[in-house]
DNA sequence: CTGTCCGCTACGGAATTTGTAGCAGACAGG
DNA sequence: CCTGTCTGCTACAAATTCCGTAGCGGACAG
């Protein structure tokens, strides 16, 4: 049950708007970060799995056929990769990385990682 | 368990980074939406209840004790409302809005509610 | 004191997620 | 062909999370 369909209402919806589809979808573990990893470029279910360290094979699977679903993923003879509405999406979600690092600095400093301090000028795309 | 802590690994994470800490909180049901609706000024608790029409008490209370400990929401004497850094999320998560309607239409044309054609106008704040 | 509304908690059952074992297919060496 | 290894993916039970509903304590009107 990936896509809310057009005559149930979403879960949490108050009017059924895409929106909240898109966070019904969004809103389940490891689907942004699934994303995510996707956008360095195409990549392997192994692969994937790796990334996401504690996902179970299942969850994965899953994931990527409700994202396949949604057409923001796409399956290739390289694994995985984006499609172009799943690279808009991605587009979307990157600020966020920038904006993470600020908000990590002042809910829990520590949590930022010192390789970052060092790193994150490569950030751009 | 709202924050991981920066011993711990993040779930999902390779390598703790802030990202896939907002990815974990924001990556539960309810959370972004919560986000979304309190975008439009401080709500009570019933009524962030009856935005998200089948959530429950308990857990509403939970996303917003761990929206609170993230410090993207706060208490007032008119209930919940945005913090500074929840209104810089929300700055991040509104471009959502937009996007969403183009991806319903392709991957599901009769989920775009027909309110919105007439209406997607006012959506330059 | 009674009734009503509010914020919030408790708790059992339902749904989702995790952890792990394992299958089928592809490919290399022998 | 047989064996070993690697990959993509499925199965399934256990753990965790979420839903649905009942209900508590406080405020406030009559």
């Amino acid at each position: 049950m990936a896509i809310p369909k057009p005559g149930q209402p979403v879960r949490g919806s108050q009017s059924g708007a895409p929106i909240m589809a898109i966070f019904d979808l969004l809103g389940r573990r490891w689907a942004m970060g699934i994303i995510w990893n996707l956008s360095r470029g195409p990549s392997t279910f192994r692969l994937l799995q790796s990334y996401c360290e504690t996902i179970s094979p299942s969850m994965l699977n899953n994931r990527l056929k409700e994202l396949r679903e949604a057409k923001l993923i796409t399956r290739t003879l390289d694994g995985y990769e984006l499609t172009e509405m799943g690279e808009e999406l991605f587009a979307l979600l990157k600020p966020f990385g920038i904006w993470s690092l600020s908000w990590a600095e002042k809910v829990a400093p520590e949590f930022v990682p010192p390789w970052n301090e060092a790193n994150n000028d490569k950030e751009t795309t």
